[in-house]
DNA sequence: GAATTGACGCGGC
DNA sequence: GGCCGCGCCAATT
């Protein structure tokens, strides 16, 4: 892992408590890349097995699975990890935002 | 070293 | 709430 910029991504996934979720934006700009909603999504998607970053607490800003586009069963998989950690979900697989998005306490 | 890609965000309609 | 299109920028090829 010569990439600090990936790492960073981690980093701050790693911070996001149990039962909640964030946005790719939101990981994005705590990370300090405001516009790199994007990356965020790239740093996952190359993410090894078996690494200690939670992924799947992280949606996009309609609080839904993206991965489920590429991957169905990860998708399958990241949303029962969720409900196992209390997040609710709508009744079109929408993560309630509202309830559950996840903010860097001052 | 240039072109392509991408687990996204957001403003407009 | 939903569909359309532009923008952003590092990693990959």
């Amino acid at each position: 892992m010569g990439s600090l910029t990936f790492q960073r991504i981690y980093d701050v996934v790693k911070q996001i408590p149990p039962g909640r979720v964030a946005t790719y934006g939101d990981v994005a700009r705590m990370a300090g890349m405001p516009r790199r909603a994007r990356f965020v999504g790239f740093a996952l998607r190359v993410l090894p097995e078996g690494t200690a970053v939670p992924w799947h607490r992280v949606v996009n800003a309609a609080g839904e699975i993206s991965v489920a586009r590429l991957d169905p069963a990860a998708g399958a998989e990241q949303r029962a990890l969720l409900e196992d950690e209390g997040v609710e979900f709508g009744p079109d697989g929408r993560v309630d935002l509202q309830r559950f998005r996840w903010t860097p306490e001052a």
